[in-house]
DNA sequence: GTGGTCTAGACCACC
DNA sequence: GTGGTCTAGACCACG
């Protein structure tokens, strides 16, 4: 199961599906070159409707995230592929970042603090990314 | 500042403000019977609808979160939970900052980049906050 | 009428009308912030489902050329907001050229008749941008 | 190089074959008798499944513009057109080339470098050419 | 009124 | 079998 939705969230289905695969893409569990489930498959696993399962991949293949080949399947790409410029990207990051800082600030937590959180948790990340990359079956 | 939208989240924007005033209470950044920006004045803020604003309100005052007085404001009931420990506030936050994690490995961004770029939006925050009036006395 | 489609052309709808707004963006017969026709009406126009027109818009989103506020409306972006990376964009102009030089070479058209005709055009969508940005009601 | 094709553009990949043979019968760059590549082979050089290329001809035999010799290949079926003329072939290419010129716009590529990138593109046309067999005797 | 999302079901192009 | 497109019609968020 590569995906899990909650209906109820009130963030859109396809998205949903698109962070999620994200995820698994960054943390190494789908690796380059790896297939994705079907759009078909997909969308009865998560019980949604093909359209909705098509449009999260058609999403990913704008972001530069997954390949599609007409008749073959959805295919994992590599990474270092991002056909944004570098300007738009950081703008892109600082939004999501300036989001976290007024919710530490909500949450009365130190710019240490949150600065040293963030060290944490891209230590996860890395030891989280090495796990998956040694070993797979 | 009591907010901050992301209008590209697919989150609704009034739920965004729900949900941030809640965090804000929880935590104890805002406490009971302080005065929430008028409706105008948080729509103006924000730049969105009046009616986004006062869908907020609405939403959160049919949660008992707060109290709406004609003529005198909004402001924050008693709600009778205890502030939330720091331990579950910086994990809260951890969740936000893994899903940025995943972005920026997406954008390409390195940890470095990235390390960067919180110190930078921190120091434009409080800049803000300086500009906008001081803090609780 | 911003664009006309031809159901038997075999490219798709959406597409068509993706490539007839860029085509009025570039001459200049759409301007930065003009509004463009609610999907509703586009819809009716055209004779094509709501979800056709919203798709043809969403993907001038996607590549800048407009903008598009909830319950506002579409509006034509200012020019030079291309969040591609230089080395992306002429990687795709490439594609399109090869394009036009192997039907070059099936038309029999020399490389200096083809280099003639590339002057030559340029020079007349410049003077359509010319008349375009003057005259204007 | 009997054809180019764009796996993007929307169009079916049979019908840009279909259509770029016509177009080089109708110039007169492929003449009457001429053999055209095999199923096999073109499907190889375009990178395309077998099975598109077949239909690729199937459709051109079906239009009565080549015909298949059991065991000996497909060959260009007298048209009865007489070539067009210069002034015709040069106004489907501008066509072409305006969609071109409205791309780049888009792309925010100047027309200096436009030309120059069609300099580039010709050049490495006119290798490929030179590698893959000399011109018609 | 605006655009955004989702479902249901159809047909097509391609492997 | 795969993904892509289109239609029809519904509901939601937003101005």
């Amino acid at each position: 199961m590569i995906a899990h939705v909650n209906f109820k969230s009130g963030v859109p289905v396809y998205l949903q599906i698109v962070q999620q695969v994200k995820a698994a893409a960054a943390s190494g569990s789908l690796r380059t070159g790896d297939a994705l489930p079907s759009v078909r498959v997909l969308a009865e696993e998560l019980r949604i409707n093909r359209n909705t399962a098509a449009r999260a991949y058609a999403e990913l293949e704008a972001e530069g995230v997954i390949e599609t080949r007409q008749g073959a399947g959805c295919f994992l790409k590599a990474n270092g592929t991002s056909p944004l410029r570098k300007a738009v990207r950081s703008e892109r990051l600082a939004e999501e970042l300036d989001a976290v800082i007024i919710q530490a600030h909500h949450l009365q937590i130190s710019d240490t603090e949150l600065t040293a959180l963030l060290a944490e948790r891209l230590e996860a990340f890395r030891e989280r990314q090495g796990l998956n990359g040694s070993s797979r079956p």
